[in-house]
DNA sequence: ACATAACTGATAATCGTTACTGATTTGGAG
DNA sequence: CTCCAAATCAGTAACGATTATCAGTTATGT
Protein backbone atom coordinates (compact mmCIF):
# COMPACT_ATOMS: atom_id res chain seq x y z
CA UNK A 1 0.00 0.00 0.00
CA UNK A 2 1.48 3.62 -1.10
CA UNK A 3 2.36 6.07 1.58
CA UNK A 4 1.12 8.53 -1.29
CA UNK A 5 -0.87 8.85 -3.53
CA UNK A 6 -0.17 10.41 -7.32
CA UNK A 7 -1.44 14.10 -6.91
CA UNK A 8 -1.93 15.64 -10.15
CA UNK A 9 -1.73 19.49 -7.90
CA UNK A 10 1.20 18.28 -6.07
CA UNK A 11 3.22 17.55 -9.43
CA UNK A 12 1.92 21.05 -10.89
CA UNK A 13 2.98 23.06 -7.94
CA UNK A 14 6.93 20.92 -7.89
CA UNK A 15 7.06 21.47 -11.28
CA UNK A 16 6.33 25.18 -10.81
CA UNK A 17 8.79 25.56 -8.81
CA UNK A 18 11.35 24.08 -10.56
CA UNK A 19 10.64 25.82 -13.39
CA UNK A 20 11.78 29.33 -11.77
CA UNK A 21 14.21 30.92 -9.32
CA UNK A 22 12.40 33.43 -8.51
CA UNK A 23 11.43 31.81 -5.05
CA UNK A 24 7.52 32.63 -4.64
CA UNK A 25 5.41 32.39 -2.40
CA UNK A 26 2.48 30.02 -2.28
CA UNK A 27 -0.16 33.23 -2.85
CA UNK A 28 1.98 33.57 -6.51
CA UNK A 29 2.59 29.84 -7.25
CA UNK A 30 -1.71 29.40 -6.90
CA UNK A 31 -2.31 32.75 -9.01
CA UNK A 32 0.28 31.45 -11.42
CA UNK A 33 -1.49 27.82 -11.49
CA UNK A 34 -5.31 29.13 -11.26
CA UNK A 35 -5.03 30.23 -14.67
CA UNK A 36 -4.78 26.46 -16.22
CA UNK A 37 -6.77 24.81 -12.99
CA UNK A 38 -9.43 27.56 -12.55
CA UNK A 39 -10.81 25.08 -9.80
CA UNK A 40 -7.61 25.15 -7.44
CA UNK A 41 -7.54 25.99 -4.19
CA UNK A 42 -4.98 28.00 -2.49
CA UNK A 43 -5.10 25.27 1.13
CA UNK A 44 -4.33 22.95 -1.53
CA UNK A 45 -1.43 24.99 -2.46
CA UNK A 46 -0.62 25.43 1.06
CA UNK A 47 -0.84 21.62 2.23
CA UNK A 48 1.11 20.57 -0.61
CA UNK A 49 3.95 22.35 -0.30
CA UNK A 50 4.16 21.60 3.14
CA UNK A 51 4.14 17.75 1.94
CA UNK A 52 6.84 18.40 -0.45
CA UNK A 53 8.81 20.31 2.13
CA UNK A 54 8.74 17.43 4.41
CA UNK A 55 9.67 15.05 1.71
CA UNK A 56 12.52 17.33 1.45
CA UNK A 57 11.77 17.80 -2.60
CA UNK A 58 11.86 21.79 -2.02
CA UNK A 59 12.80 24.34 0.79
CA UNK A 60 11.07 26.32 2.96
CA UNK A 61 12.69 29.83 3.10
CA UNK A 62 11.13 31.81 6.54
CA UNK A 63 10.18 34.80 5.62
CA UNK A 64 7.63 37.69 6.50
CA UNK A 65 5.61 36.02 3.83
CA UNK A 66 7.25 32.40 3.10
CA UNK A 67 8.95 32.07 -0.19
CA UNK A 68 9.69 28.50 -1.77
CA UNK A 69 12.61 27.27 -3.40
CA UNK A 70 12.60 23.87 -6.05
CA UNK A 71 16.15 23.43 -5.63
CA UNK A 72 16.86 21.90 -2.54
CA UNK A 73 20.80 21.31 -2.46
CA UNK A 74 22.28 23.57 -0.29
CA UNK A 75 22.60 26.73 -0.83
CA UNK A 76 22.02 30.83 1.00
CA UNK A 77 20.18 33.13 -0.44
CA UNK A 78 20.44 37.33 -0.70
CA UNK A 79 17.00 38.89 -0.13
CA UNK A 80 17.57 42.68 -1.85
CA UNK A 81 15.77 45.12 0.31
CA UNK A 82 14.51 47.57 -2.34
CA UNK A 83 13.55 45.08 -4.86
CA UNK A 84 12.25 42.27 -2.95
CA UNK A 85 14.03 39.89 -5.24
CA UNK A 86 15.47 36.85 -3.31
CA UNK A 87 18.40 35.57 -4.95
CA UNK A 88 20.42 32.38 -4.82
CA UNK A 89 24.06 32.13 -3.21
CA UNK A 90 26.61 29.92 -3.46
CA UNK A 91 28.87 29.85 -1.04
CA UNK A 92 32.08 27.27 -0.68
CA UNK A 93 32.30 27.35 3.16
CA UNK A 94 28.97 26.65 3.33
CA UNK A 95 29.64 22.92 4.00
CA UNK A 96 32.30 23.43 6.46
CA UNK A 97 29.53 25.89 8.93
CA UNK A 98 27.53 22.86 9.68
CA UNK A 99 30.84 20.65 10.51
CA UNK A 100 32.09 23.58 13.22
CA UNK A 101 28.46 23.96 14.75
CA UNK A 102 28.79 19.75 15.10
CA UNK A 103 32.38 20.05 16.66
CA UNK A 104 30.23 22.22 19.62
CA UNK A 105 28.30 19.31 20.46
CA UNK A 106 25.32 20.29 18.33
CA UNK A 107 23.60 17.52 15.92
CA UNK A 108 23.03 19.85 12.99
CA UNK A 109 20.82 18.81 10.17
CA UNK A 110 20.85 21.92 8.21
CA UNK A 111 20.77 25.78 8.64
CA UNK A 112 19.54 28.72 7.01
CA UNK A 113 22.10 31.86 5.75
CA UNK A 114 20.31 34.45 4.38
CA UNK A 115 22.20 37.68 3.54
CA UNK A 116 20.25 41.11 3.48
CA UNK A 117 21.25 44.28 1.68
CA UNK A 118 20.86 46.15 -1.83
CA UNK A 119 21.43 43.73 -4.82
CA UNK A 120 23.50 44.63 -7.60
CA UNK A 121 21.01 45.89 -10.26
CA UNK A 122 19.23 48.37 -7.75
CA UNK A 123 22.69 49.87 -6.86
CA UNK A 124 23.24 51.10 -10.47
CA UNK A 125 19.80 52.37 -10.33
CA UNK A 126 19.84 53.84 -7.32
CA UNK A 127 23.35 55.76 -8.71
CA UNK A 128 22.08 56.75 -12.11
CA UNK B 1 13.45 68.78 19.70
CA UNK B 2 13.81 65.07 20.83
CA UNK B 3 13.13 62.32 18.30
CA UNK B 4 11.72 60.07 21.14
CA UNK B 5 11.08 60.33 24.20
CA UNK B 6 11.76 58.80 27.49
CA UNK B 7 9.61 55.49 27.35
CA UNK B 8 9.62 53.58 31.21
CA UNK B 9 7.92 51.19 29.08
CA UNK B 10 10.44 50.84 26.46
CA UNK B 11 13.27 50.29 28.91
CA UNK B 12 11.94 47.62 30.80
CA UNK B 13 11.31 45.70 27.73
CA UNK B 14 15.10 46.34 26.94
CA UNK B 15 16.80 45.71 30.14
CA UNK B 16 14.26 42.72 30.11
CA UNK B 17 15.97 41.63 26.90
CA UNK B 18 19.53 42.14 28.02
CA UNK B 19 19.04 40.21 31.44
CA UNK B 20 18.24 36.74 29.20
CA UNK B 21 19.79 34.61 26.67
CA UNK B 22 16.37 32.71 26.38
CA UNK B 23 16.02 35.21 23.13
CA UNK B 24 12.03 35.53 24.36
CA UNK B 25 9.13 36.23 21.99
CA UNK B 26 7.05 39.36 22.29
CA UNK B 27 4.47 37.32 24.43
CA UNK B 28 6.56 35.82 26.72
CA UNK B 29 8.17 39.20 27.39
CA UNK B 30 4.91 40.39 27.74
CA UNK B 31 4.09 38.08 30.44
CA UNK B 32 6.68 38.17 32.56
CA UNK B 33 6.58 42.46 32.47
CA UNK B 34 3.10 42.50 33.20
CA UNK B 35 3.62 40.90 36.98
CA UNK B 36 4.98 44.41 37.44
CA UNK B 37 3.36 46.16 35.31
CA UNK B 38 -0.48 45.04 35.24
CA UNK B 39 -1.78 47.79 32.74
CA UNK B 40 1.18 46.72 30.52
CA UNK B 41 -0.40 46.43 26.84
CA UNK B 42 1.08 43.49 24.47
CA UNK B 43 0.20 46.17 21.55
CA UNK B 44 3.12 48.55 23.83
CA UNK B 45 5.73 45.43 23.49
CA UNK B 46 5.08 44.73 19.80
CA UNK B 47 5.34 48.73 19.22
CA UNK B 48 8.54 49.58 21.37
CA UNK B 49 10.59 45.83 19.98
CA UNK B 50 9.87 46.99 16.93
CA UNK B 51 11.40 50.61 17.77
CA UNK B 52 14.44 48.56 19.54
CA UNK B 53 14.99 46.37 16.71
CA UNK B 54 14.76 49.93 14.32
CA UNK B 55 17.49 51.40 16.59
CA UNK B 56 19.08 48.59 16.12
CA UNK B 57 19.62 48.38 19.66
CA UNK B 58 18.54 44.51 19.98
CA UNK B 59 17.64 41.66 16.83
CA UNK B 60 14.46 40.29 15.47
CA UNK B 61 14.87 36.60 15.27
CA UNK B 62 12.36 35.88 12.32
CA UNK B 63 10.61 32.44 13.09
CA UNK B 64 7.39 30.66 13.22
CA UNK B 65 6.87 33.17 16.22
CA UNK B 66 9.49 35.84 16.34
CA UNK B 67 12.07 35.75 18.58
CA UNK B 68 14.25 38.60 20.27
CA UNK B 69 17.63 39.37 21.20
CA UNK B 70 19.00 41.70 23.40
CA UNK B 71 22.41 40.93 21.98
CA UNK B 72 22.81 43.00 19.14
CA UNK B 73 26.41 42.06 18.07
CA UNK B 74 27.07 39.42 15.12
CA UNK B 75 26.29 36.21 15.87
CA UNK B 76 24.06 33.03 14.67
CA UNK B 77 21.72 30.95 16.28
CA UNK B 78 21.00 27.41 17.37
CA UNK B 79 17.69 26.06 17.14
CA UNK B 80 16.78 22.81 18.85
CA UNK B 81 13.83 21.03 17.06
CA UNK B 82 13.33 18.84 20.34
CA UNK B 83 13.27 21.46 23.26
CA UNK B 84 12.40 24.69 21.28
CA UNK B 85 15.53 26.18 22.53
CA UNK B 86 17.37 28.53 20.84
CA UNK B 87 21.12 29.06 22.03
CA UNK B 88 23.73 31.72 20.74
CA UNK B 89 26.57 30.48 18.52
CA UNK B 90 29.84 32.44 17.97
CA UNK B 91 31.63 31.70 14.56
CA UNK B 92 34.98 33.23 14.01
CA UNK B 93 34.18 32.92 10.18
CA UNK B 94 30.99 34.79 10.17
CA UNK B 95 32.46 38.38 9.00
CA UNK B 96 34.34 36.66 6.57
CA UNK B 97 30.95 35.54 4.91
CA UNK B 98 29.45 39.04 4.01
CA UNK B 99 32.88 39.63 2.46
CA UNK B 100 32.65 36.73 0.16
CA UNK B 101 29.02 37.88 -0.78
CA UNK B 102 30.14 41.85 -1.26
CA UNK B 103 32.64 40.56 -3.81
CA UNK B 104 29.75 39.39 -5.60
CA UNK B 105 28.55 42.64 -6.93
CA UNK B 106 25.94 42.54 -3.60
CA UNK B 107 25.72 45.51 -0.98
CA UNK B 108 25.63 43.34 2.61
CA UNK B 109 24.20 44.93 4.76
CA UNK B 110 24.09 42.20 7.48
CA UNK B 111 22.65 38.40 7.63
CA UNK B 112 21.12 36.08 9.51
CA UNK B 113 22.23 32.44 9.91
CA UNK B 114 20.56 29.49 11.90
CA UNK B 115 21.61 26.07 12.19
CA UNK B 116 18.39 23.55 13.28
CA UNK B 117 19.38 20.19 14.95
CA UNK B 118 19.29 18.79 18.29
CA UNK B 119 21.15 20.65 21.05
CA UNK B 120 23.69 18.41 22.87
CA UNK B 121 21.48 18.57 26.40
CA UNK B 122 18.45 16.74 24.39
CA UNK B 123 21.12 14.66 22.77
CA UNK B 124 21.91 13.19 26.50
CA UNK B 125 18.25 12.46 27.30
CA UNK B 126 17.62 10.78 24.14
CA UNK B 127 20.14 8.23 24.90
CA UNK B 128 19.21 7.57 28.53
C1' DA C 1 3.35 76.37 32.52
C1' DC C 2 2.28 75.59 27.45
C1' DA C 3 2.26 73.49 23.22
C1' DT C 4 3.25 69.65 20.65
C1' DA C 5 4.80 65.38 19.39
C1' DA C 6 5.61 60.76 21.21
C1' DC C 7 3.73 57.27 23.75
C1' DT C 8 0.24 54.22 26.14
C1' DG C 9 -3.60 50.85 26.91
C1' DA C 10 -7.50 48.76 25.00
C1' DT C 11 -9.51 46.87 21.34
C1' DA C 12 -10.59 46.02 16.53
C1' DA C 13 -8.76 44.71 12.21
C1' DT C 14 -5.50 42.33 9.12
C1' DC C 15 -3.73 38.58 6.78
C1' DG C 16 -0.90 34.43 6.19
C1' DT C 17 -1.69 29.88 7.30
C1' DT C 18 -4.17 25.83 9.08
C1' DA C 19 -8.26 23.06 10.17
C1' DC C 20 -12.56 21.20 8.91
C1' DT C 21 -16.04 19.06 5.73
C1' DG C 22 -18.21 16.36 2.43
C1' DA C 23 -17.11 14.97 -2.27
C1' DT C 24 -13.58 12.87 -5.42
C1' DT C 25 -9.50 10.33 -6.79
C1' DT C 26 -6.02 6.90 -6.31
C1' DG C 27 -3.99 2.32 -5.87
C1' DG C 28 -4.12 -2.25 -4.24
C1' DA C 29 -6.75 -6.66 -3.32
C1' DG C 30 -10.03 -9.94 -4.70
C1' DC D 1 -12.86 -5.01 -13.60
C1' DT D 2 -14.90 -3.94 -9.16
C1' DC D 3 -14.72 -2.64 -4.58
C1' DC D 4 -12.70 -0.53 -0.48
C1' DA D 5 -9.79 2.29 2.31
C1' DA D 6 -6.71 5.84 2.41
C1' DA D 7 -5.22 10.07 0.34
C1' DT D 8 -6.41 14.17 -1.71
C1' DC D 9 -9.38 17.85 -3.26
C1' DA D 10 -12.18 22.44 -3.30
C1' DG D 11 -14.38 25.52 -0.50
C1' DT D 12 -14.78 27.80 3.54
C1' DA D 13 -14.42 28.72 8.43
C1' DA D 14 -11.21 29.31 12.09
C1' DC D 15 -6.84 30.61 14.10
C1' DG D 16 -3.16 33.37 15.78
C1' DA D 17 0.61 36.53 15.44
C1' DT D 18 1.11 41.12 14.40
C1' DT D 19 -0.50 45.77 13.23
C1' DA D 20 -3.68 49.70 13.13
C1' DT D 21 -6.74 52.79 15.37
C1' DC D 22 -8.00 56.09 18.83
C1' DA D 23 -8.85 58.70 22.91
C1' DG D 24 -6.27 59.78 26.86
C1' DT D 25 -1.45 60.45 29.02
C1' DT D 26 3.41 61.73 29.34
C1' DA D 27 7.74 63.72 27.95
C1' DT D 28 10.48 67.53 26.01
C1' DG D 29 11.78 72.27 24.26
C1' DT D 30 10.63 77.11 24.80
Amino acid sequence: MAKHHYSRQREMIYQQLKSTTEHPTAESIYRILKVDQPNLSLGTVYRNLNHLVEEGRIVRIPFDVDRYDGNASEHSHFYCGTCGRLYDVNLDIEQNLDEIVSDMGYQVDRHELIFKGVCSHCLKETVA
